[in-house]
DNA sequence: TCAGTATGTATGCCGAGTATGTATGAGAGC
DNA sequence: GCTCTCATACATACTCGGCATACATACTGA
């Protein structure tokens, strides 16, 4: 979904061919976000066949195609950026299932579990402190704010190992069969 | 990701044929993911081709096929549970392109997304309160314990976007070109 | 001339949803 | 007791979108 808005988004202004989308997508991203460039090109064709997007002056120098937002596309990325994001679906992520899974058949190695995946949030908040650092190094500050988020989403992450790490298991409630 | 080595999961200790999979599978988290059927048989499908599941007992009564582990079925669940997941790629999220490209073409309704955005969190949180109460009357501790993970995620979202809207926005700064 | 970069196409896997098909057992009506 | 119907258990096939790899080709600068 984002990359599709996202293309949308960038069109709107200017005019851009695939290989520019690519480009001005990441710089957005800071570089936190590498595209693949054929998902781009499907991406294009796809919006091109819903009519959100069209071609632009037929094929300039060296088979650059560039595309530019239909009206149909202006409106379907105002009405995307009006609604509210829903976010990944309730508890539809690995981690869920793995400790479900843990729990159920790996009582013993919970803790390890749990231990290991408080390093990886620390690793990671390391990460993204020194991403944030750099954002507002480069006077990217709009880019800093995402960072601050997923930053944030990483303390959950480890109050929650925390607040599982001391609890005491053995009295465990799967359900009966 | 998850759905492959949920049904590992679930295959390990005894064999189960697809229905019963699909079943066992929306049991245990709950009912808060309602898996497609077309995709259980799939995922038998390809774990079956990947050596991972194997099937047992030649189609039992009416069509009913049966799965069970391999040892390499063993192997990669045991491993896959073994290592920490990493989540979501750093900043891989609709969310966040939807918050840059507002910063960019909607300087003027951001400060409404961003309290559309709180309205959606805030409601998140009473529907995952709700839950992990049902969880616990349930005595799903499991599964109460994965309510609270996202529970501290989207109070990590509600404090963000807290922050945000209290920033003063007007000097922005997106990359220059 | 050679490496790298700009630019695009083709193809394939996986996740996920829809539509469809077949057996079976439980109940409704005669 | 028999049939018709409906729900449900169980499975397959098809489609679409996301995403990655591999490949092809031109231009550009050392």
């Amino acid at each position: 979904m984002s990359l599709k808005y996202g293309v949308l988004g960038l069109l709107k202004g200017e005019p851009l061919h695939g290989y520019e989308v690519k480009n001005r997508f990441e710089a957005m991203l800071g570089g936190t976000w590498e595209v693949n460039i054929g998902q781009i090109y499907t991406t294009l064709q796809r919006l091109e066949r819903d009519g959100l997007v069209r071609p632009v002056g037929r094929r300039g120098d060296r088979g650059k195609q560039s595309y530019e937002l239909s009206p149909e596309g202006h409106k379907a990325l105002d009405q995307w950026l009006a609604e509210a994001d829903s976010g990944p679906q309730q508890l539809h992520e690995d981690i869920y299932v793995k400790l479900l899974l843990a729990t159920r058949i790996a009582n013993g190695g919970l803790q390890q579990m749990l231990a290991r995946q408080k390093r990886a949030y620390l690793q990671r908040l390391r990460d993204l402190n020194r991403l944030e650092e750099r954002a507002r190094r480069d006077g990217r500050i709009d880019l800093a704010r995402l960072v601050r988020g997923a930053l944030l989403h990483t303390e959950a992450d480890l109050k929650w190992m925390d607040e599982l790490s001391s609890e005491r298991f053995g009295a465990e409630g799967g359900a009966a069969e």
